[in-house]
DNA sequence: ACCTGAACACCGTTCAAGT
DNA sequence: ACCTGAACACCGTTCAAGT
């Protein structure tokens, strides 16, 4: 990766990977507020400094732990032979990952023209094209696929981090609608309507009850 | 809204109101980082503490003024008669909002517990219901939409940020899909084949195609 | 009750100085 | 070439002091 083919002077030497690698480890267990780069730089051992000799500046942090996170899963992604499969899986395969990545959601969602959501794009569309979607259709549909899977996933993870563990899930659900309708109890009978449904629901499940319903129109409108 | 009925003793006076007013204005001209309580004091002509009497923190100046735009959104929305008509009027009520307003937009989809989300919920989930979507279904199908919705107008109005001015909009995207398949020229088949629609299509038109997809889901699956 | 503004404990980023 | 760490120009938030 150096521009010289020179040896390293010293193996824990600085270098991007290494500095990408100590970022998504902050991220991961304290979160977006919790990447400095002071607490970075204490981690890496390093000065503060350092870290601007190999990142240009905090939005290339993030955006750089971003692509290491979801490339790692498009590459680990299953090889399914039907193409509405496939696409679960990729679709799946991404909320998992930014369930366990909030910030990467936030990010993607944030700067949606980063490479990964490119890799994303061409993953999904693909398997579309494979489905026979119709050319007219096909960018349409891999728009709403992606459009669909980073921003579901990105609030899902949201969520998830807010509510109190899984013990009192319902009790937390039963709650938020409880906020979101007491300011006008008549004015919510949908909310009502679904109320046990939604204290029950599986956000995985429900992720990819969506993932089936564009695909369903998808073989609706050929 | 005062504790007491007396009348307010100078009109110009702080208020939670007047403080969302203002942020609303900052964050419109100044985007996210512009919104301090520095700025926002010296606009109000106040100490940047007397606004902590108003305002918990700047979380909740953030969400309050997330409700306060959504909410004029959603009250504007035309009555349609026909159920699609309605959540296709509400869904490109809400992306226009978060275009002009993109700040609102990252907010929702990084507290989607926020009641603003609700009464999507239920104006979205009131018109499947008068579609008659069956039971069983209604919950996911209102999910989905308000994912969808809220997930790509927040990406469309990140994006929309980025992009310069109107005139080299082809320009733009076309640079966007270089970068994304420079990397590797034979790896991005679809992305080469959606190239032209890519660089000429429309955010808004194809936001409400996506939405069309998904109600297609919604009756094929009846 | 409501407002003022200095003070505190942080930030991201720069840069002279070192090796 | 790469690293150090102090310095700078900011932040959000608190709080004694005012009216």
């Amino acid at each position: 990766m150096a521009k010289s083919g020179r040896i390293e002077r010293r193996t824990d030497a600085l270098s991007k990977e290494r500095i990408i690698g100590a970022a998504v480890e902050i991220l991961d267990s304290g979160g977006e507020s919790g990447l400095t780069f002071r607490a970075l730089a204490a981690r890496l051992a390093t000065g503060s400094g350092a870290i601007y000799w190999h990142v240009k500046d905090k939005d290339e942090l993030l955006a750089t732990a971003t692509e290491e996170v979801i490339d790692r899963v498009m590459r680990e992604a299953i090889q399914e032979a039907d193409p509405r499969k496939a696409i679960r899986a990729v679709a799946l395969g991404l909320f998992d990952a930014i369930d366990a990545h909030p910030w990467a959601g936030a990010q993607l969602s944030r700067a949606p023209w980063q490479p990964a959501v490119g890799r994303i794009f061409e993953s999904i569309g693909g398997h579309l094209d494979a489905l026979d979607v119709p050319d007219r259709a096909l960018f349409d549909a891999a728009s709403a696929l992606v459009h669909y899977i980073l921003g579901a996933a990105a609030q899902n993870a949201a969520n998830a981090r807010l509510a109190p563990h899984d013990t009192d899930r319902t009790e937390f659900l039963s709650a938020m609608i409880e906020r979101w309708t007491a300011p006008d109890p008549a004015g919510f009978p949908f909310l009502h309507r679904i109320a046990a449904r939604f204290q029950d629901h599986d956000d995985r499940e429900q992720f990819l009850a969506g993932i089936d319903l564009i695909l369903a129109g998808v073989g609706a409108t050929r």
